[in-house]
DNA sequence: ACCCGTAGAATGAACCGCGATTCAGTCGAG
DNA sequence: CTCGACTGAATCGCGGTTCATTCTACGGGT
């Protein structure tokens, strides 16, 4: 009888691996190790080594946007959804180490994941963003014609260098105390003048 | 005799096959043929595959910094500086496709670049930026308590992933035309209110 | 001008370590 | 006993690196 959460075990193993040595330095039985099994049978779970890294990431960032999107339907303008929604982003992020060390530094190895495989996950957080984004400039609190495709690369792109400075430093202070800084800077740039 | 300007060749023609390719899909015979010479030719140059990449990165990033310098020394203003900085950026990368998708997708590997071998390049961008934004401040022009290090962060950060989306999809529009709105969302963030 | 010797640059086939993947055998539950 | 999950040693291809060999440019001797 397979074990049914054997899958997720491995992902979980392959994580901290990733973490701790890169996708490409990582030995498949180091995850193996990790997970308490034998390599081979990883093999019964997964196909190939890079189909554990793009399942990770699908999974993980699914589970990531269904989070904040969760969250944020608690917010009713959108100043605050957006302040929650950076809040929680290095939230998370700090509150799993080896989780953020591979989103942040392992799964930039393009040609596997921004593009192609994982799109779908990552456009899906973009959407998120841009339809709080549309929102607060039907409502009139966002500058009206604010160019909402670049306003959600400019604050996802604004996050993640944050959150990637931090993952390479000694992570010696806390995400999380950065969060105001960028909802602010942010908020002030496409809100209207005087605001 | 050697020829002096053979590692230059094969850094050119390795830029253009780690954009094709990717650096861990490349074969360092794919490099010699690119360059027109034979594999073992590039073992006199360098001593590794890595320190091709290695290489390369710091030769570019540090000549990307010093022309940004310059051409940022002729603004006097801070807005000025950072408009024409966003330009600049983009304009670069628009000019090298090739070079952009290396920088953008293949050097995120952080083992090997943000952390340890090129941080001191990459933090020569950043001193830069944050300088300007230290100038804005001294000279009332940006919010006095703006915290100068995340606001770096956040500039960098955007322009990074306006650059990377446009790398990763079909480069169908221009690049460059999105600088403005990058910089002004950027600079109605940090000015006073107001302005 | 021509030849030849030499240094060192260039070559690329062969080597060799690595590690993903396989699969014949073992184990344990029902 | 049977079935299928599990094991992990052996396989096998890959590609970075090496190095014995070839080529080239130059200079000095005739």
């Amino acid at each position: 009888m397979r074990d049914p959460d054997k899958p997720q075990q491995i992902i979980e193993a392959a994580i901290r691996v990733f973490a701790r040595t890169g996708y490409y330095s990582s030995r498949v039985s180091d995850i193996a190790r990790e997970a308490g099994i034998a390599s081979g049978t990883i093999y019964l779970y997964f196909k190939t080594k890079e189909e554990i890294l793009v399942t990770l990431f699908r999974e993980k960032m699914a589970e990531f946007v269904a989070f904040l999107r969760r969250e944020i339907a608690e917010e009713h303008d959108p100043e605050a959804k957006l302040r929650r929604l950076v809040r929680l982003h290095f939230t998370v992020l700090e509150q799993n180490a080896a989780l953020a060390e591979v989103v942040q530094v392992e799964l930039r190895q393009g040609h596997k994941f921004f593009r192609g495989a994982s799109a779908h996950e990552v456009s899906a957080y973009f959407d998120l963003i841009g339809s709080i984004l549309e929102d607060g400039v039907a409502a009139g609190r966002f500058h009206a014609d604010l160019p909402v495709k670049v306003a959600t690369k400019v604050l996802f792109g604004a996050m993640d260098q944050v959150a990637t400075s931090w993952v390479l430093g000694k992570r010696g202070y806390r995400l999380v105390d950065s969060a105001d800084a960028v909802a602010t800077i942010f908020l002030k740039g496409v809100s209207h003048d005087g605001v």
